[in-house]
DNA sequence: ACAATATTTGCATGCGAAGTCAATTGAATT
DNA sequence: AATTCAATTGACTTCGCATGCAAATATTGT
């Protein structure tokens, strides 16, 4: 009944290469199959699958039919080819087993799937070979670029060359207006310090993050001018790198340095102030917050947990992540206008690693 | 060198796309502008670019270097049209906020990049709308599908008539063979009953995973057998959501059900099993290992923070994501092979929440 | 009824790179 | 030097779909 019409409109056989078998060789089903079964012309079942365009709708139904008939799919790469859109979003994230990132993964693809387009992932293992992924992202032909990794203003300056609508996640630069969405890291960090300063803590160290993560530097230079602004002791710091092992190293270290446990550590992040509170109960003795403050900053799920119940700066991730897909669609529709930063202000969070005062902010 | 510059004139080539002096809007570079800039066709390009063609090495520094000049890329999805290529792989996952899924999420993108190809991402938020989300996936056009989420028999089959080379990660069908990577959860649940009964733990309660999860079930039937293999009473068995609340929840139910706390609580997953941890501990004062023995599944690495040291089975994430990427890569080359299970097996983690003899296994 | 407009529909073209095939070159052999 | 053979190279076509334009049809007004 249903001849496979397909093979009949075969032009030229091919070479005498290796024919296995009996299936159809990698021959998909396109629109002339559909066009031909409907018995129309291969621009209306075009026409059909493009909401906007004109077509009547008893043609509508017969190329459905037809199509439904021969498990018609578009053909996104072609139709990307010529329409110049692929719909295609690179994101590119530097690590993904950070706890924060995944998170931040998941909202962006969720919201660029509501607004029609896929993630083209791109993880950046080792900060070496950032060039070469970068290159890839121009070959796919992503509409647009949300960068939430740690890139150099030299990178970020190639988006710009190239015109591919980018914005950035959690960082931006400082010598040039760049489209960006950020959490309001000094700001958090000197709220945290302020709060933590009138509790009563006075002696402070800090866990910082990694001297190429911007967003590090900003929270370590927060909670430092504050702490400066207060007048009390300078704070020690030391650097680790975003993950368990380097809070529990941190501590360690500011402990054989100073000889003795600070009042509060601040700490780049909460997986980093997970790592020190439980080197600080658990190896040290040290009681959190009893002898010790810990604070960090996300708010990631673990820092939620009833073992730690960590004092941190909540992210509004969904909300940036959000505001990052609206503004990047927003800009591939229309690539002219003038760059924006949308500035988010993190929520603190009471938990129960600080011993804080009863007021109320 | 050549000497045959004299009639080598361009005949009828396209028209270079790029006029010098003004920036046209959308208009990329093309093979044919590098073909133009280096005197050359604008096959010689495309042959330049691709590794194994036959090129002269003169040639070949021309053309690059005009590519260099007018900062040419290739255009993927044009080569992905005629190669019938586009190095493009799907990922189906569930739940990114689940902290297993991230680091196969991780570990698969970095081998596939390895391997040339890239991760196009498609998560799964709410169970309803997989079919749309399927579709698209032929759409893209991606060249194979690794499916670590929960997908009825029938989407699986789709895959298998839409002759799209697939592996599941961590599930697998009773009914069919297909492409799987797995880890023997039903060997490693009745192990971990086992050392559990050995070192005196006699009435067991279970926290599951959900319905709809095949891991899940595996682990809770594993367990189940083995208890029943033992002569011990029939442990209860709730049924959690996977995440930390689930086993928050679980623990509750179950101390409120049995009217006291049974010996070992066998988690489906380790974030169950943390949140029974902290339930335990911070709410019900129970002593975990000492009063009530607590293990999970995965090995995620939150299960090795000093405040847990959870029991668990460790899944080989790496091993099992280079496995799944590999019996892709050589599925997309060749498709006709008879389908492979690789099966792991889990690596059991003698932490600190469970009472354990001193047991060698 | 017919003209004037609005709506559908098909034809032909092009997106950008890769592969086919034949022409050309260069090297190797006799 | 003549011939053979392998290595280069270019013209042309192809992948599947979208779209400008003209032709065909349907709708409306008079």
């Amino acid at each position: 009944m249903s001849g496979r019409s397909a093979n009949m409109v075969t032009k030229k056989t091919k070479a005498p290469s290796i024919i296995i078998g009996q299936t159809e060789p990698n021959r998909n089903v396109t629109s002339y199959d559909v066009a031909e079964r409907a018995g129309v012309s291969q621009s209306a079942v075009s026409r059909c699958f493009k909401p906007g365009a004109s077509a009547s709708a008893a043609m509508r139904t017969r190329v459905m039919k037809a199509a439904r008939d021969l498990n018609y799919t578009p053909n996104a790469i072609a139709r990307s080819l010529i329409t110049r859109r692929s719909n295609l979003v690179a994101v590119l994230i530097s690590n993904l087993t950070n706890l924060y990132y995944p998170e931040v993964l998941s909202e962006l693809s969720q919201q660029f799937v509501k607004m029609g387009m896929r993630v083209l992932l791109f993880t950046l293992p080792h900060e070496a070979d950032v060039d070469t992924m970068i290159a890839q992202v121009w070959e796919y032909q992503v509409d647009g670029v949300v960068a939430a990794a740690r890139l150099t203003p030299q990178q970020v300056a190639e988006f710009e060359r190239r015109r591919i609508p980018f914005v950035l996640y959690n960082r931006s630069l400082h010598d040039r207006a760049v489209n960006a969405v950020v959490c309001d890291q000094i700001a958090g960090a000197r709220a945290l310090v302020s709060r933590l300063a009138a509790a009563g803590h006075k002696r402070f160290a800090i866990i910082g993050g990694p001297e190429d993560s911007v967003v590090g530097q900003e929270r370590t230079r927060g909670a430092k001018e504050r702490i400066a602004d207060l007048g009390l002791r300078e704070p020690l710091i030391v650097l680790g790198n975003y993950d368990y092992e380097s809070g529990a190293r941190g501590l360690r270290e500011i402990v054989r340095q100073l000889g003795r446990a600070p009042d509060a550590i601040i700490c780049g992040n909460d997986l980093m102030a997970i790592g020190c509170v439980d080197v600080a109960r658990h190896e040290l003795g040290l009681d959190v917050p009893g002898k010790l403050s810990v604070a960090g900053f996300d708010g990631v799920e673990p820092s939620t947990w009833l073992s730690y119940n960590l004092t941190t700066l909540r992210q509004p991730v969904q909300k940036m992540a959000q505001a990052a897909a609206e503004m990047l669609t927003s800009l591939i529709g229309n690539p002219n206008v003038a760059a924006e930063k949308r500035v988010f202000s993190a929520q603190f969070i009471d938990g129960g690693t600080s011993r804080l005062g009863k007021e109320t902010p």
